[in-house]
DNA sequence: GCTGCGGCAAGTGCATGCACTTTATGCCCT
DNA sequence: AGGGCATAAAGTGCATGCACTTGCCGCAGC
């Protein structure tokens, strides 16, 4: 093939098909079952199978892909019972990380969580979907940090990227977005109390909420949301 | 050291690779901060560099090694203040195992749970620091299954597996043995009662305390124990 | 028409080769 | 003797090649 390196940032070959792979994988664009033809992603990307290879299997050391022997690689399926357990996981972990929010955040982390909850009111009130999810998305990731532990922010941002194709399209519900803010509300007030227990409670009943929104829609085999544009930050860096 | 090809069975040479530098990673054969020469480690095997490529890359994935490009890999070092991390996450872990276990387990897990429990009773009194290491683990992954939750145990067995190399002179400290048995005991009752609440603060605690233990011989840049032999089963199935 | 089977195409698994980067070595110069 | 600097040695990153496995398609047999 022609000599020239193609393409822009950062990394190995090998790191950017993780994250090219992995974005299409969480943000549903390669759905799961789909086949992974490692020649047709070799010639998509435009490098040789060798770096594809490598990615599908660090894909799926993490669980994004499934692989068997001799046997393309496909997007990890799962079964109507693991995100069950993936939903219910990410509940108790945002609950640990509510309740150590409320317990270590700093004075700063608390006022620019506070400070960034309340902007957000705004887009709820515009029925602003879209900006609201990524205000969502950060509220959450604040929480991650605040409980100052990085092992528990690993598995927690693990496992919500593994969810994040079946949450998709959780702000279509009429009325979720409101609701969704007033539970934040609850959450960030209990965390400036600094009640862990009331914190941890909210956080667990928020995920729990959204679980069952999200349920709704993914039937028997789950099977995610549509083709957004691949923007997802798939892999946390911290 | 030397030897032959681990030999032993099943999957393809990767996967081979993966458990075999992944065990003496766990088993602590391989220290933190040690240099993974691709070279090296395909003629130790006798494999082509390529397997050991990929299951260096599948290993980093999921934290056990560290890679820079163009740089060798190193065993994963783990720092003071991450190992805390690891431990903190592995008693919250370990509660909503216990505190699942309570609410789910079928009557036969309890039985069994119960029976496995009180027999180990005799290798306290022999002091048989050995086997007592068995049955804990098969204790505590017994809690992991009882929680009927797929995503958590995935999540709770890498992250025993991350802190294997650490816990490992744990039942060195003399009485722990004892003290080990008696934690155990009130976690079990309180499952046999499905007191929730109760079973998963006597779990946490049961870590918290096996986590300062270890913490004393896990020095400022934290180093694990001896040179055992690589039996460690490094990797789920479920 | 359906089933079983042989052969071919497609695709994976691993080894090897080579370019490029990093690290180690030696030499000169001060 | 000690600090650069060129050069060699070692090691990684990726492409390519080839053996082997699996899946597909057509054809014979029932």
């Amino acid at each position: 093939m022609s000599g020239k390196r193609s393409l822009i940032r950062s990394g190995t070959t090998v790191d950017q098909m993780v994250r090219a792979i992995g974005d299409r994988i969480v943000t549903g664009f390669l759905r799961p079952g789909e086949k992974l033809d490692e020649g047709s992603l070799a010639a998509r990307f435009e490098v040789s199978r060798t770096p594809v290879r490598e990615a599908l299997g660090q894909l799926s050391a993490i669980g994004l892909v499934e692989r068997r022997p001799n046997r393309s690689a496909i997007v990890a399926v799962v079964t109507q019972e693991h995100l069950a357990s993936m939903f219910e996981s990410m509940a108790e972990l945002e609950a640990i990380c509510a309740r150590f929010s409320a317990e270590r955040m700093t004075g700063g982390e608390r006022r620019s969580l506070e400070i960034e909850h309340r902007t957000s009111a705004r887009l709820v009130q515009l029925g602003a979907e879209e900006d609201y999810e990524y205000f969502n998305t950060e509220f959450h990731t604040r929480l991650y940090r605040g409980a100052h532990n990085t092992h528990i922010y690993d598995l927690t941002v693990m496992t919500r990227s593994r969810l994040a194709p079946f949450r998709r399209a959780q702000f279509m519900l009429p009325g979720r977005l409101a609701k969704s803010w007033q539970e934040h509300d609850v959450i960030v007030t209990a965390i400036m109390r600094a009640d862990a227990a009331a914190a941890g409670k909210a956080a667990r009943d928020h995920v729990s909420i959204v679980s069952e929104a999200s349920s709704v829609f993914a039937a028997g085999t789950a099977r995610p949301g549509a083709d957004l544009p691949g923007s997802g930050t798939f892999m946390h860096d911290h």
